[in-house]
DNA sequence: CTCCGGATGTTACTTTATAACATTACCCTG
DNA sequence: CAGGGTAATGTTATAAAGTAACATCCGGAG
């Protein structure tokens, strides 16, 4: 099973509010602290909907009258990543607001070099080509990291003309 | 079609000098240069045959009377990475000797939380998750970063115990 | 020999990330 | 509601990773 969203139009204040409310509701839920930077960094993410670097979200979060320094931002990123409401792009150094929160998932990541839009899809960890790799040879996965540089459908298209 | 290698005790001074080989031959057949700097780096990536940050080899190029500021480490870990000889993990920030050299392959990472070993397999990257995708949202994949983080055989016996 | 291009080397700097510790907010217990 | 524990926030400082720009060297083509 999966699905990709990120290289369409979209209503995007759907999806940003979309995304907030998901993830209050698993806060709520599991009893995390979905805490005002925390919630902030979440809406600038979604707001973006592109890969952010953490000192680009630094700037935003100082704007606001948060904490300025690096640990702020890197600290609200580890929550947003540990519990899946926002990924990290290791080829990027970047990080961007999850498109399925709340979903437990293996996020897939395509990265166009043109336009550096960024598109998620879910997997089954176990399934694919680290899944079969893992099973071969008994390695026990807890993470994945799997992302994909190129060009997208939009970039191909102009490309062409 | 995947394999692993990685994680089993092995003939190491025979993987090295084996790597150096192969490595040489392509080159050599490619008409690519195979100078003493990056057949160094190569050596350390093969000898120690685990990750590496790039400034750990540079401390090893150092010691040989090689340049000592980053940019001659990036620069052969650039030549090697560009021809498959090595790659970079990207979660690490660190590179490996490649267990596959001159075959054309999309590596497949895994790294053990405990022990810090890498093992890498071969997939084609038009399969797995990542193609299937891809392929679903007309993307164009180039490259590929297919990572996982766990619990090598190895340590799983150990917890075991 | 001389020019040219690629590789090496250096200085200096940017970007990314974290350690360590002080302060604040909150909630639970008594 | 006082006190104490815990988790989050904020700060200073520094570590780790990566690159831009330019000087030098070296080997092959003319």
């Amino acid at each position: 099973m999966t699905d990709t969203i990120g290289f369409d139009r979209h209503d995007h204040s759907a999806c940003r509010s979309g995304g907030l409310e998901a993830v209050e509701a698993y806060c709520a839920d599991q009893g995390l602290k979905f805490t005002p930077v925390r919630r902030r960094v979440l809406e600038i993410l979604l707001e973006e909907h592109r890969a952010l670097g953490a000192y680009e979200i630094l700037d935003r979060l100082r704007e606001d009258g948060h904490g300025s320094q690096p640990p702020v931002a890197y600290r609200a990123l580890d929550f947003l990543t540990a519990h899946g409401f926002a990924h990290k792009i290791e080829r990027l150094n970047a990080f961007t607001a999850c498109s399925h929160p709340g979903e437990n998932h293996a996020p897939v990541i395509l990265i166009c070099r043109i336009c550096n839009a960024v598109a998620e899809g879910v997997a089954d960890p176990g399934q694919g080509n680290l899944g079969r790799v893992a099973a071969q040879s008994g390695f026990l996965i807890e993470r994945t990291v799997t992302e994909a540089e190129g060009i997208c459908p939009n970039c191909q298209a102009k490309g062409a003309a």
